[in-house]
DNA sequence: TTTTAATCCGCAATCGATTGCGGAAATTTA
DNA sequence: TAAATTTCCGCAATCGATTGCGGATTAAAA
């Protein structure tokens, strides 16, 4: 059953006795050609079942209508939801999408940059792996003509299209509603430095210490804590020390904030009165914890759309030469659920 | 900075004064090169920056090393987990990934396939939409010479290959295990029936009652419930009948199964001891609700890679030609937690 | 009726890499 | 030293679709 010959525009060409230039223009339809012939191609296209061969088509055209896609891990709820939004924005466009992830290791991300290259995508979207730290590959995609949008984890030294969340402020509104919910000594579980997001993240909770006068406490600072796992170490450490905090920020992530909610409902401590608890991405299971868990939402989906309309709006602005690295910034919500709300009802 | 010109094996040809093809002999890593002048080719290619290009290659050999998935919902955690699964296996082989989603809907299911047909993609692998009804599409898929795997939603008329779950073996433990917890009145909520594995989960599902002889109630047979709401909806239902449940199996999924323990929350019934829940798919957060929720895995990574490795397990038997449909079933495992134990602690 | 313009269509080159074939050079064997 | 292999390389065709150019036919304008 395997019919190894595909129909080709030549078979088309062929059977009607016309050159298969015509039959390209027919089928691409094209306006230099008559309106009868145009009928009869697509009649004769559609019974011999004929495909398009899409890599003949790029390979001649120089463009593939393809967007690549580089991601730490396709199967988490911020990846893969952003991919849905891409993926939403480029079909209603005839793009197509190839997704590899990074694994977090920049070994497989470069590799997986460089296959990009090689398949000729027309755009490379990528959110950097954790270990990330020189750029050359980034460089190469667009010393290749590719163009290259980064989203959430950026290289903010690199000139590309960006979008990225506000998270200096995301974190600024966490903590300072934090603090007029009355927490006196709230702890910060902070992601890997060397990424700029959770620097800003930083940032932000240290911002809001400062407008309310609150001291600056390293004890209560702890380091790539960013699993459930991690987050619960933190956790077991800071809530034994002499002076343990009132409240824990998990600005890496809502996991890490369940870690952080498991040992302190382990060892008895009551969530928000005793401890108040913020994770950071709005994970679904967020809502439904006992108590529910303030977040931040990131709106991922929204984001992988914006993502994928930037690139459509800048190919549709390419001939007006004004190349102004287009940077847009989400500005992700506060949820304020049940475990920081303890002042009023 | 755009360098539209990209460096070909020509140019890498011309400078070295060769011909073209040693050139791609010497890349291809090739016998029928000289050492030395391959060495020369690999320094100057590096040096020039040349990337393959991968049109060009795959319009010339015939194949293009790239699987193409549609899926339902990217974003959907069992589906973003298989396709990590894919990825992970493709990748260790060189193959490429290119993804679609369906939106559930078998019109934009019919587009994506015909885009990976004229792709060329090597193989696709497939998860039918819910609305699905006819397999003219896949028909295509076969007759374009393009390897077709169908995974968990299957069409099973298709002689494809395929990777499913023994949905009814799972569903009949799951039941059997809430009436060995001395369920009596045990509703299924059910999903589409003209998707195979929803039938098979019924079938389970009446198989174990047979098995303990226990009536069938059709009243406790609810169609369709498979969102949070539509499992809370079904559950009002439920429980306001004369004689109510005192176990719901939503064997539609995690989420109705979390609307079924939402509304039960609300009206006051205590779970597990007045009523017992059932979901399917091991979301993550089965395990953090309270009581944590009595699940299904469905070892989700693990079904993608099982799908990749079947095709290439498929390609490289190509030569015997022994075309034998291959159908590899993995068994889930039910995890019993909280929602369903009542008998012993 | 003649000139001009518009409409269609075919020819052939092109995109970049691959590969069968044949020839030249180098190596081994007789 | 001559003959037989082996090794290495170049030529040119090929994959399938696209497109600039020019020619032919037809329609419109003079």
């Amino acid at each position: 059953m395997k019919s190894k010959k595909r129909t080709t525009i030549y078979d088309i060409a062929e059977k009607l006795n016309i050159a298969a230039s015509s039959v390209s223009r027919a089928l691409s339809n094209s306006n230099h050609v008559n309106e009868a012939t145009k009928k009869l191609v697509l009649k004769t296209a559609a019974e011999l079942n004929y495909k398009r061969n899409t890599l003949a088509s790029n390979l001649r055209k120089g463009k593939s209508k393809t967007i690549g896609v580089v991601v730490p891990f396709i199967n988490q709820n911020f990846f893969s939801n952003v991919i849905a939004g891409i993926e939403e924005a480029s079909y209603q466009k005839g793009y197509n999408l190839i997704i590899c992830q990074s694994n977090e290791l920049q070994s497989k991300e470069i590799k997986c940059v460089n296959t990009l290259i090689n398949q000729h995508v027309d755009c490379i979207v990528i959110s950097l792996s954790v270990d990330s730290s020189d750029h050359q590959h980034l460089q190469n995609v667009i010393d290749n003509g590719i163009e290259l949008i980064q989203f959430d984890r950026v290289a903010d030294e690199l000139e590309t299209l960006k979008v990225i969340n506000d998270n200096e402020q995301a974190s600024f509104e966490a903590v300072s509603h934090m603090i007029e919910q009355g927490y006196k000594r709230i702890a910060l579980l902070e992601g890997p430095q060397n990424l700029q997001i959770f620097r800003q993240r930083k940032v932000g909770y240290l911002n809001a210490l400062k407008k309310y006068d609150m001291p600056i406490l390293d004890e209560l600072i702890i380091e790539n804590a960013w699993t459930k796992e991690l987050g619960a170490n933190a956790t077991r450490k800071l809530l034994n020390l002499p002076e343990p905090p009132d409240a824990i920020f998990a600005s890496t992530s809502d996991f890490s904030a369940l870690g952080v909610l498991e040992v302190a409902s382990v060892m008895g401590i009551k969530v928000p009165s005793q401890l108040g608890i913020c994770g950071y991405s709005n994970e679904a299971f967020t809502e439904i914890t006992s108590p529910s868990i303030t977040t931040i939402d990131q709106f991922s989906v929204y984001m992988g759309k914006t993502v994928a309309n930037l690139y459509f709006q800048e190919m549709e602005n390419k001939d007006e030469t004004e190349v102004v690295p287009k940077i847009i910034s989400i500005k992700p919500k506060l949820l304020i659920r049940s475990s920081t709300q303890r002042k009023t009802v």
